[in-house]
DNA sequence: CCCTGTGAACCTGTTCACAGCG
DNA sequence: CGCTGTGAACAGGTTCACAGGG
């Protein structure tokens, strides 16, 4: 526990601020100020001071940050420097969406393996990893140190596989069912519910007829 | 405008009390308290009298909430009391199961078309709509009253798309691309960064070490 | 003079606590 | 007596504003 009361969404501007900064360094710009990096955030200059603020003093006064050392910062912060292992569970479509999607590894992810309960599915090639049996999966959660997993299965089945995760020692879970997981307290859920997102979107055009 | 100063975490609240009556109501349960619906959702239960208080006066006091009368009721609020058309632009691994997940249609949202530019991809069937090329785009949002749309392109074009849909009078847009989007004021954009959710967790788990 | 880092002021959202109704 | 609805107290985050370094 080495966290000095950080406030949360700051963390998840971090990973805006880490975007941004590749996408600089990728157009091959040294250094960015924090007004520059609030614009294009669409957030104040003193927001960006304040989140990186927490962290330690990464800028110049009168010069700005420089991206790269920024950039390398940012990923250690966040775990990144590092090969993340991740598995998914669920092979139906959004599971082999997840799969396929080629965002996880540029961000410094690895999906190590998939798992379902279905006959039908285990044992197909998905992507560049192979459909597993769920009773594989603390085999392999060992074998590949594998801290976060993925839920991409239907509502009913969510908790049991969550409690199958919890036990193969998964901390962190991303958690695609529409469902509250019960977890060890050791064990982050991060909830994406996709039908609750269209939904605060159709609030926000209702209430401004 | 009719919003009187509601705060933003309660309106996402509002999607997950829907849910947990959602599911009273499947269970036959008529009527419910404010410390059972925040047990189950790990809150307080003054958070969940403070956000229904926000829109009205629901319960009655010795009692709780009677569960369908407020699911009707938060469905209007949330606007979902009658089916919104939905479009989805980009139809890849992502594009394509979002199109056939089920959780839409249960709450009330009816995807109505799919777009991409691919020559390879348009005319083809997918889940139950057709994909389309993005010129038809205008027509068809004009015939459905299409007011969302669902952003699963690549990075690079998703602003061309945003102002495409801009101009077809969409209203609200659910953007899976990792890029902040421009547009006009009267257009919300929610976005949903997966590879930065990840990042998220991963952060949760390297700070409690 | 430009830009960072940071206390202090401010604002937004949550929890408390209790009056009041069934 | 149980439970809602809601001001009041509190906590958490954001913005301000400025001291200080390059």
């Amino acid at each position: 526990m080495k966290n000095r009361s950080i406030p949360s969404p700051a963390v998840t501007r971090l990973s805006l601020y880490l975007r941004e900064l590749e996408h600089l360094q990728a157009a091959e710009v040294a250094k960015v100020s924090s007004s520059q990096l609030a614009g294009s955030l669409h957030i104040t200059d003193a927001q960006v001071r304040k989140d990186l603020g927490y962290f330690g003093q990464f800028g110049r006064p009168g010069v700005g940050y420089r991206v790269e050392p920024l950039i390398e910062a940012l990923r250690h912060i966040l775990g990144t420097d590092r090969t993340q292992n991740v598995v998914v569970i669920g092979a139906g479509d959004l599971g082999r969406a997840l799969l396929r999607y080629r965002g996880f590894h540029k961000k410094g992810f690895d999906i190590v393996a998939a798992f379902d309960i279905s006959a039908s599915k285990v044992g197909k090639q998905v992507g560049h990893v192979k459909v597993m049996d769920m009773s594989d999966l603390p085999a392999i959660a060992g074998k590949y140190d594998v801290k976060l997993a993925v839920i991409a299965v239907p509502t009913e089945s969510a908790q049991q596989v969550t409690d199958a995760l919890c036990s193969a020692g998964i901390k962190g879970i991303l958690n695609f069912a529409p469902a509250i997981l019960e977890t060890t307290p050791d064990v982050a859920v991060r909830p994406v519910d996709l039908a609750a997102s269209l939904e605060q979107l159709s609030f926000t055009i209702a209430s401004s007829e």
